[in-house]
DNA sequence: CGGCAGCGCAC
DNA sequence: GTGCGG
DNA sequence: GCCG
């Protein structure tokens, strides 16, 4: 990536020139250079070779990590370079640049050693190399280099200041003292300035916080390490114990043994070897369901169904991986709109079983270990965590093609391909649309009421709509039932839209609704009656409310349950649930449970199958042999 | 390498 | 049939 | 993207 890119441009241009070396090279391998794979990289940035009057002059340094993907380290990066720093090779770095945020196990980590860290994200062969020249190798904070800059001369590495995390005697301090020499002359100021300053505030005193840095010594294999945000951060000795503890929680376990013993025709590879280990579990949610033990089993066929693990959405508040999280999220939002559904359907995988961890990850062969996470997601995982950013979704975020998406993708009627045209007839804004692209009636009131359905809608007004409607069935007919789905059946404190089931129904029954007011508008309404058909539209309490999208579903009474299965969702929750549902032979939709549905050799079914349940979820459940899961535990 | 759920309505 | 939605 |  030095090589492509090397200092230079500012920010904005220097993502998208890696975004366009990204597109045209369709392989995110070449330019996601976080973290540094640790196979290749032969070189890194190094302070030698020194442009003339270079402060950071005859030195070698290597960033820890060895990136830019951290805003700050990409300027301290590039002023390094602004000075003299090149890449050169591995035997020649003098110095190592380590972020605050690493501890002094992050570094043997990523060294994959058990002394001395001298180095990151060498493989084995390149570190043993570099450890020839350790005794002349200096760690050095992140700020090191701009304090250099800030004093205009090579400042003592060995000087004493505090220890990013808990002060200890480091192992560096026996290291070869080698004063530095000074090179006071230079004054590269014209591109320094500004960014040093932002690194190292002029009145603050003389290189107390900077310089060496200070390693905790090691004493247990697990002790624990504080990161910058102050959660814990926990490393494990052991890998495989902790794949054991924590790729599999006590749900997904015992509900695959109950499912696999509920389905001996599935396969028949629930040998026992269930070594049991107990489970430090602890639900962070006040409202958690029994916690069970655990018993772990060599081989897992079907835990990978998200349908088989409660989660009420909750819980990512105070997980340890909320940032990773967070930023996995909106890759996952970024895909969605964008690529393809199936990146994103292992974004939102990930993410789930991210959710369901109880440790920190912090190094991408921890990560790995969970199922749902692979090789390139847990990479990002280790670059979110070492370096506080991804890369990737800088590109993203940059990337004015999204902003456009993303805004059109909001318009009710609109998808990734009509957005797309538009966004190639240079569209720019909702105003373009409305002048100049040929919309439906149903795009024009989404770009008429863009604002209110983007809002979303706080759990009262969900109730307070319910009652209307309510009322208004009763008055159709008593015997019409009504029940508010979606996201606020799970519990959800804000909905995005409004979702009734109406059962028992005949045909649609909005007229006294929309003769009341309370309907403002329909988006989609049956086509066929008498079966299970959606009414799509727009709601409001007063004139003075927003518009909401509200949506009812028709279904026949003895599809109840399918549909309440159906429409409560998550979508995850229930592409789960159906992709359990075929995989033991069932097939399982909106109407109901399916048995026997005989599927071709390639791709579609060809018999439908007798139905085996419609009108009762819980039974829909036992049938398939799921632990039942209360709605608000079905956020997938 | 292919699969990754399945369907109703608008156009 | 494709696009879109939930 | 991940998985088999």
């Amino acid at each position: 990536m030095f090589p492509r890119a090397p200092f230079k441009a500012e920010k904005a241009e220097f993502f998208d020139e890696l975004f366009r070396i990204h597109e045209l090279l369709s392989s995110e391998d070449e330019l996601e250079p976080s973290p540094p794979p640790l196979t290749r990289r032969s070189s890194t940035l190094n302070f030698s070779a020194p442009k003339h009057g270079s402060v950071v002059a005859e030195r070698g340094a290597d960033f820890i990590p060895n990136n830019r993907l951290n805003p700050k380290r990409k300027i301290k990066m590039d002023i390094c370079g602004q000075n003299g720093a090149r890449c050169v090779n591995i035997s020649e770095i003098t110095h190592l640049v380590v972020d605050k945020v690493c501890s002094y196990e992050d570094v043997l980590r990523c060294l994959k050693l058990d002394t001395l860290p001298v180095g990151c994200y060498f493989d084995c062969r390149l570190v043993r190399e570099l450890m020839r020249f350790q005794e002349h190798i200096h760690v050095v904070k992140e700020d090191y280099p701009s304090d250099c800059l800030y004093h205009r001369r090579i400042l003592d590495p060995k000087q004493k200041s505090p220890a990013p995390k808990e002060v200890a005697k480091s192992p560096l301090e026996q290291a070869k003292p080698s004063s530095l020499q000074i090179k006071p002359q230079k004054k590269d100021t014209n591109a320094t300035q500004s960014k040093e300053s932002q690194l190292t505030p002029p009145d603050k005193p003389l290189y107390e916080t900077t310089n060496l840095i200070n390693f905790p010594i090691p004493h247990t294999s697990a002790s624990p390490a504080r990161s910058k945000s102050g959660e814990s951060t926990y490393f494990h000795s052991a890998p495989d114990k902790l794949s054991q503890s924590q790729s599999f929680n006590g749900d997904d376990l015992e509900k695959a043994i109950h499912d696999a013993k509920q389905m001996p025709h599935l396969d028949a590879e629930d040998h026992e070897t269930a070594s049991h280990t107990s489970n430090s579990e602890s639900d962070s949610d006040s409202e958690s369901l029994p916690k069970k033990q655990k018993s772990t089993q060599s081989r897992r066929s079907i835990a990978n169904f998200q349908c088989l693990t409660a989660n009420d959405g909750k819980s990512h508040h105070n997980n340890p991986n909320a940032k990773a999280i967070e930023m996995l999220s909106q890759m996952q939002q970024y895909y969605e709109r964008t690529k393809d559904q199936w990146r994103a359907l292992s974004y939102r995988k990930a993410i789930i079983a991210l959710k369901n961890q109880q440790h920190k990850m912090c190094f991408a062969s921890d990560a790995r270990l969970i199922p749902g996470i692979g090789k390139r997601i847990a990479d990002k995982i280790e670059e979110i965590v070492q370096t506080d950013s991804l890369r990737r979704l800088e590109f993203a975020n940059l990337e004015s093609r999204d902003t456009l998406l993303k805004l059109f993708l909001g318009v009710y009627g609109v998808g990734i391909v009509q957005a797309n045209k538009w966004i190639a007839a240079g569209y720019k804004t909702l105003e373009d649309l409305r002048e100049k692209a040929q919309l439906s009636e149903n795009q024009k009131i989404g770009i008429e009421y863009y604002d209110d359905f983007a809002l979303s809608i706080p759990r009262v007004e969900v109730e307070r709509h319910g009652e209307i409607v309510a009322k208004a069935a009763e008055e159709i007919d008593t015997a019409l039932q009504t029940e508010v789905m979606g996201s606020y059946r799970r519990g959800a404190e804000t909905c995005g839209d409004v979702s009734f089931q109406l059962r028992w129904s005949r045909v649609y029954t909005d007229y006294k609704l929309m003769k009341s007011g309370f309907l403002k508008c329909a988006l989609a309404i049956p086509r066929a009656h008498n079966d299970g058909s959606k009414w799509h539209g727009a709601s409001a309490l007063d004139v003075s409310s927003p518009w909401r999208r509200i949506d009812f579903l028709v279904v026949p009474w003895a599809e109840r349950g399918a549909a309440l299965l159906y429409f409560t969702g998550n979508d995850i929750f229930n592409r789960s649930l159906r992709l359990l549902a075929s995989k033991k032979g069932y097939r399982l939709n909106q109407r109901g449970l399916y048995k026997d549905a005989v599927r071709g050799p390639k791709r579609g079914r060809e018999t439908k199958g007798a139905l085996v349940e419609g009108a009762d979820e819980k039974k829909i459940f036992n049938i398939l042999g799921v632990p039942y899961r209360e709605p608000r535990d079905r956020n997938c």
